[in-house]
DNA sequence: TTGATACTGGAACGATCACTACAGCGAACC
DNA sequence: GGTTCGCTGTAGTGATCGTTCCAGTATCAA
């Protein structure tokens, strides 16, 4: 780690996140290729040339948003886990902060459905988070069945996925229709089905 | 409509067809940014400027592209609804006719996450023909709800929703797992959830 | 046969793409 | 005070983008 001291260091820190700032905004709104170095130079204020000091080549940029967001989106995870709520709360917690933020989600999902063979980096690092979330909702599920009785084995596994793709439809739903409302709405009404469905 | 016995004409709606063809496989695969002419021309095996000359652009060729996929999922929406299936068969069988030609559905969603001002047209086509799926289903709803109690005035509005985001999200988790098996499986799980509400 | 119509082929157009070479600058170290 | 280091600013590179131009070819009506 360099010394916070040093203001060389210092500005070439505020210079990255800035760069990485003004990347995730354009890619959220316009995917991988219609981002353009350009775009990110102009709503960056910062060269080209700082641009490639920082990063190596695009797809390097690219990876570095993701793995950036990839980090906050594992602590914000763990933050939610380490306090125990019902699932419900968990879930609806989860729901609030992606669409507090959401170009994270809106560009992992964009780079899921191309099937480009580039950018294969950034494409992994978001297919992991998700697995890693997958895995976590699974476990919260396994836990609330034990509470109750326990029919299907791979019932915690399908209602994992069945809640992470209501999740995901739901938060497209809510930047097409740029509305917050309707998605917990209709997270209340999948959470309402699962409790009815655990009783 | 042009006469079929005239060569020049059928010569011409074959072309046509191959690069509509080529650019809705392309644009599955890359987004929008990604679709270049010059791969059209490379799949569709004509020149520039034949595609020039069925399209006036790069723009009106992807409005073409949806338009023809609209009018092919509208007639197969129809076809479904003709026949009196319960309502989970039907949602069953729509997802099977999803996952056998998903170029259309991945092409939307992507277009439906991107935020660029451009493309107005493409998008806006396919978020109509998401709006009319969405009624299609509500009325399914509504008159599955009418046999039974009906509590909550907006529950049809509520269960559609809640389906098609979860149609959306299994589609999504389809694509990125390569498997149809699972989309299926989860999506069972989803309509044994809302049998046992309606119930 | 003639002339119009419906395309196709190839060679460009200017603009923009990702990316680079390099000089210049202020701060830090000796 | 001179040198090094971290980063910025300018001005490009060749490649590829969407698009156009126009001559050429095949098929039609007359």
């Amino acid at each position: 780690m360099a010394p916070k001291t040093d203001r060389r260091h210092a500005q070439g820190e505020e210079s990255r996140a800035r760069i990485l700032d003004a990347t995730i905004e354009i890619a959220s709104e316009r995917g991988y290729e219609g981002t353009t170095i350009s775009l990110v130079r102009e709503r960056s204020g910062l060269p080209a040339s700082s641009i490639y000091w920082h990063f190596a080549s695009k797809d390097e940029l690219f990876t570095a948003v993701i793995q950036r967001s990839f980090d906050e989106w594992i602590s914000s995870m763990q933050r939610l886990q380490d306090t125990t709520h019902g699932v419900a709360a968990t879930m609806r917690g989860q729901a609030e902060a992606l669409l507090a933020s959401p170009e994270f989600l809106r560009l992992g999902l964009m780079l899921s459905l191309e099937r480009r063979p580039k950018e294969a980096q950034a494409k992994a690092l978001f297919l992991q988070v998700r697995a890693e979330t997958l895995a976590a909702i699974e476990r919260v599920y396994t836990a609330a069945l034990d509470a109750s009785c326990r029919p299907d084995p791979n019932l915690a596994r399908r209602l994992a996925r069945l809640a992470m793709a209501t999740a995901d439809g739901l938060f497209i739903a809510s930047q097409v229709d740029q509305t917050a409302e309707q998605f917990i709405d209709t997270l209340d009404l999948h959470l309402q089905m699962v409790e009815a469905l655990l009783a």
